[in-house]
DNA sequence: TAGGTTATGGGACGATCGTCCAGATAGTCC
DNA sequence: GGACTATCTGGACGATCGTCCCATAACCTA
């Protein structure tokens, strides 16, 4: 294992994250459906090419985005448990306050969490960046009861799919109620 | 209001259905991304022109395809609850039975759905129709307790999409206690 | 400094896309 | 039967797509 001291590659996989990152508002903005070789490349101000070259495929380049987008997800979701632990509180308010963040504020990373689902539901090797987040509550949270604990990551990703199609998304006020109801023991 | 006499018109409101489950088979398939003009006429075994003649746009097919999904979804929930109802159950077992259905057998129609969820969560126009089966359980179950309502619908649309990207999907009966849990009173 | 390697970018190719058009066909109404 | 209307269909157009090729520039190694 080498440190990355060859000029030429820092700027290409720097490059290669521009173009990451590029995909990510394409997709944000668009959809996966509005992921071209020039769109992207175009969010990202460099020549059609560059993204031929740096990915083998346009599927490639919407793979690395997707997986690369649930990678930061999976990464908050790591965060927010720490803050609550930090705070010893059973992690109710934290939850609301970031399913808020994800349907209000971040509501377009969370659609392209959504459409890696999707993508994931038809090709089995997306599956497990799909599940990412919820591997990482899985290990992190002590859950004696099984089927309690499967009916709150249920609950959670009902009530952000749910919030996407809102006219008006809850505020964190309004999901605290039901998070809470998902996370009593009874 | 005056009855369909006119064959010329029943035979275009035929063929416009065909297309419709035309166009919902290769959404089954392929997804929405695998929609066009020349790939629906194909599956329905017709020229291409005929899905230009019937439907003002490409994007006028995939929505008509998409709410007639839902409609139909809507429907199965209607009258699942009325199997339950006629039993004097309270509906786990029914609803559990229906999950497994969802992610197994009737996998492509799930997929279709939430990919009218993702449709929906940029375009309000289509809202409404993704809303149908959620209306539909709303305004036919009684629920006192609104907390603990809106905690069960977002379970079952947690526990759909997570199956859908799970590697083997569960079963009615694995599904059964968890279903149970989120239909509890506490 | 010479030679090899990697990144960059302009341009082009064939394929496929959505959509339109004009003629043909079939059903309706007087 | 003739005028009218709705459906059907083959063919085509321009736009956009993914991808490839090749010359150039930047960088590293020896």
């Amino acid at each position: 294992m080498k440190i990355q001291v060859d000029g030429r590659k820092a700027r290409g996989e720097k490059r290669r994250e521009e173009l990451i990152a590029a995909a990510l508002r394409v997709i944000e903005r668009e959809g996966v459906a509005g992921v071209t070789h020039r769109t992207v490349a175009a969010e990202a101000g460099v020549p059609t090419t560059s993204t031929t070259y740096h990915f083998s495929s346009l599927d490639d380049l919407l793979v690395a985005t997707l997986i690369s987008c649930a990678r930061d997800m999976a990464t908050e979701v790591y965060w927010m448990i720490d803050r609550a632990r930090s705070r010893g509180s059973r992690g109710a308010e934290e939850v609301a306050g970031l399913l808020a963040e994800a349907i209000g504020p971040s509501r377009g990373r969370t659609m392209a969490e959504y459409e890696l689902y999707l993508l994931a539901a038809r090709r089995p090797e997306l599956r497990p960046a799909a599940r990412r987040w919820l591997d990482v509550l899985t290990s992190m949270v002590r859950h004696d009861d099984e089927v309690a604990f499967r009916a709150f990551l249920a609950g959670i990703d009902g009530l952000l799919i749910q919030g996407l199609i809102d006219d008006e998304p809850p505020t964190a006020e309004e999901l605290r109620p039901i998070v809470d109801y998902l996370l009593k023991p009874h």
